[in-house]
DNA sequence: CATCGAATACTTTTT
DNA sequence: GTATTCGATG
């Protein structure tokens, strides 16, 4: 077998030796999907049945790589055939085929979180309580915490743990809540993505002929990045391993970065007490980055308590060593990333695909984007708020979702007024309202009119309502006698919600339009598919596939040659040439109090980010903090990340950049602040509290360094007060244009300008960057 | 009931 | 800066 061959000795090992529980510790870098790929190709190739195997993944993109992969080495037809996807999608599969025994349709719907939020905020509500207290976002998280736990809401009302925490958190009708939740979800014929876990975990416990099936069925398993498993994860996969026991385990402890979603380092650190006949490998030879880099990130979490003992080394040339960019401000990192890009590439001939910015949070991307595109460097961004997230996405696809399953309330109020048909939000809490109270979807009580009104609508409304059940039955005719894409088409039309965008002309209109169409592509593009394939074509087959859908599954051919924006978290499986972590104040971390003590668990996390970002590195890697920038309208000040501080010398490049050495090209130089962080001789020290107390000084100096034309800035705005009604200006994004009104007072004063290339804007002239140009 | 403008809150990370 | 919500007005 020649795939064999491409192995080193550890990998083959892990690779060959398929009988039994094993635990393959794959460091950064060190081959892992290789090894988790040949290892399924060769259980296939000694004669095991592909329906048997059951692989899990963490995301969609994961398991589609996986599967392609195989395909090279066994054949599509024999690839197909394995149960392969993220844990979500094979459990929702299976609970789709079991649907009748949970007392589902099996049509039911996925409630994304932005659907359970608003579920939850409807409950708070209609509990009288008050919101400001029982924060929508905070209960969705201890329900989902409960649900990771495998805790039902009777147990959560009678478990005295969380109860108490609730009561220190002044919400105890947190349980009552969870009740009622997980009740209108029953009604709604919904669950949410912790209900796909949690009832596979109940329908297990509950139907032991049910979980002996699979348990026959799955001869073996596999499952990558084990580290980030949750409970109900792991108890599914434990109970379905019991009686083959050829449990393989793929994982990295040091990169354990989800235990914000419930993810548990223990059941990747207890996977030998748990299997006590395991095989063990280390896969721990890095063949991604440079020795500097891979003992950079070592040196971080060499501090960390728990994990697993390994020496992960690199046998790759030393490499350069790593870059330190000090910034003055959040524009100033912004430019010299982008300047550093733009120089790089000059003199190392890399392309824009080579580089990868990564952050901690999304909205760290906004000033990365403003300097790239300042330097005409083109950049793609991931996450953010996903295609399928956007308004008119949600608003088409709620259609889709009543019609296949009408008892989804969410999806139904989302659309009895969109287009605004006349059915306002007193009417809907009436419907509503009636229906909660006969514990019954909204659409049950609309069923049941003209002959049933309880909530005394007039005739005018309900004429209006019973023309929407018309709508959606005669949708629902059509979705089933036509395929997906002519009754999306259809609905698209028929409802007008494409008349409507396509006749607003604003900016945002014209891309919702486009976002329809492009929607409206990919139906078509599954339909087609679908009907070549021989699969069903069906609205409804097109919506299972869309509901675990995020569109970091999607690589676009005009994205191809790009840097990289994106988060830490999602950059983890990908590697690039270069890599800037960027934003690396207060432990990568910049809106954690200060004052705040983090637990030592939590601090073991913030290292193994860390980690993971560093070693998505091959060749070069930049880490750069700002000392003050704008959060919210305010200045922070932020003090290097203490990882920064603590990393040794050996790896840093002593030239730090915007820091002491290039005075010539850093106009900040001269305004550096006494105190602030700089390397002098060898040892940097950390930022002194001294800076804190001259926040009057700094503050000034940052101003004064603003005027004196920053290099990230590029474009100071005119005096407001100059700006008057008639006069031509120009926007640093939107071009040039009239101003048609000047309203308000400062600093609330407004301007309305019309702008050649973006339509009409209203912009608060206190954040506009505008300039009169005549 | 819809629309507009003003006030307010909001920022980890994701299947 | 932006998204969401609330209240006044038509």
């Amino acid at each position: 077998m020649d795939y064999l061959k491409e192995l080193n000795k550890s990998q083959h090992e892990a690779v060959v030796e398929t009988n039994g529980p094993a635990l393959i510790i794959a460091g950064a870098g060190s081959g892992k999907t290789r090894v988790l790929t040949y290892r399924i190709a060769h259980l296939l190739n000694q004669g095991a049945r592909p329906s048997a195997i059951l692989a899990l993944t963490f995301t969609n993109k994961a398991a589609r790589e996986m599967k392609e992969r195989i395909s090279e080495i066994v054949g599509e037809n024999t690839a197909r055939y394995l149960w392969m996807g993220t844990f979500h999608s094979i459990f929702l599969r299976m609970l789709r085929a079991e649907h009748e025994v949970i007392g589902y349709p099996s049509n039911f719907t996925i409630y994304d979180a932005s659907d359970s939020r608003s579920l939850i905020k409807t409950i708070i509500k209609g509990f009288q309580l008050d919101d400001k207290t029982y924060k929508p976002g905070v209960v969705s998280s201890r329900i989902s915490m409960a649900k990771n736990n495998l805790i039902t809401p009777q147990a959560y009302a009678q478990n005295s743990e969380v109860r108490l925490a609730d009561k220190s958190m002044r919400m105890p009708a947190i349980a009552e809540i969870y009740k009622e939740y997980a009740k209108r979800c029953f009604l709604s014929g919904a669950m949410d993505f912790d209900d796909l876990l949690l009832k596979t975990n109940l329908l297990f416990r509950d139907r032991p002929e049910i979980l002996e099936k699979y348990q026959q069925r799955f001869t073996h398993i596999l499952v990558d990045e084990y580290q980030d498993t949750n409970y109900a994860q792991y108890l599914i996969i434990k109970k379905l391993a019991v009686h083959h026991k050829n449990i393989c385990v793929v994982g990295d402890d040091a990169q354990s970065i989800y235990s914000f979603r419930g993810a548990r380092i223990e059941n990747i650190l207890n996977f030998q007490k748990d299997y006590p006949s395991h095989k063990i490998f280390k896969l721990e030879q890095n063949y991604r980055s440079t020795q500097t880099i891979v003992n950079a990130a070592n040196s971080i979490i060499a501090k960390n308590k728990r994990q697993i003992p390994k020496t992960v080394f690199s046998e790759k040339d030393r490499g350069n060593n790593i870059k330190v960019i000090s910034a003055l401000t959040d524009n100033e990192e912004g430019f010299l990333v982008a300047q550093e890009i733009a120089q790089t590439q000059l003199r190392d001939h890399y392309r824009n695909l080579d580089y990868a910015i990564l952050y901690r949070t999304n909205a760290q991307s906004r000033i990365f984007e403003e300097a790239l595109r300042k330097r005409n460097i083109p950049y793609k961004i991931y996450g953010g708020l996903s295609f399928y997230q956007r308004k008119e996405i949600k608003d088409l696809l709620a259609y889709f979702r009543l019609i296949i399953n009408p008892w989804d309330n969410e999806a139904l109020k989302r659309i009895i007024n969109y287009p605004a048909r006349g059915i306002g939000q007193t009417t809907l809490a009436k419907l509503e309202t009636a229906a909660v109270n006969a514990e019954v979807s909204i659409w049950k009580m609309i069923s049941g009119m003209p002959e049933n009104n309880p909530m005394n609508l007039n005739k005018g409304i309900i004429a209006k309502v019973l023309k929407f059940r018309g709508l959606i039955q005669g949708f629902a005719k059509i979705a089933i006698e036509n395929d997906a894409f002519d009754t999306a088409k259809t609905i698209a039309e028929e409802t007008g919600i494409l008349k409507e965008l396509y006749s607003d002309k604003s900016t945002e209109g014209l891309s919702r339009h486009d976002n329809i169409q492009e929607l409206l592509n990919g139906i078509q593009e599954f339909t087609l598919n679908a009907k070549e394939e021989g699969r069903p074509d069906k609205l409804e087959n097109f919506l299972e596939d869309v509901a675990l859908l995020t569109d970091q599954d999607t690589d676009k051919d005009e994205d191809k040659d790009k840097v990289t924006l994106m988060t830490v978290h999602s950059a983890k499986g990908l590697e690039f040439k270069n890599v800037f972590v960027v934003g690396l104040e207060d432990n990568l971390f910049p809106s954690a109090q200060a004052s705040e003590k983090k637990s030592a668990e939590a601090l073991e996390e913030e290292r193994r980010l860390f980690y993971v970002a560093l070693t998505r590195a091959r060749e070069n890697a930049w880490l750069s903090y700002a000392s003050q920038r704008y959060k919210w309208g305010k200045l922070d000040f932020g003090s290097p990340s203490r990882f920064l501080i603590e990393m040794d010398e050996q790896y840093l490049d002593g030239d730090e950049i915007g820091g002491s050495t290039s005075a010539s090209q850093n106009p900040f130089q001269q305004q550096q602040v006494p105190g602030n962080r700089q390397i002098t001789g060898s040892k940097r020290q950390p930022v002194t509290p001294g800076i804190r107390r001259s926040t009057d000084f700094v503050s000034r100096k940052l101003i004064e360094a603003r005027k004196a034309n920053q290099p990230g800035t590029g474009f100071e705005s005119d005096d407001p007060n100059k700006i008057m009604q008639g006069m031509t200006v120009e926007h640093q994004r939107f071009g040039e244009g009239k101003v048609l009104k000047i309203e308000g007072v400062p600093p609330n004063k407004k301007a309305t300008v019309f702008f050649k290339n973006a339509g009409q804007k209203q912009l608060l002239l206190k954040f506009a960057k505008l300039k009169i140009k005549g």
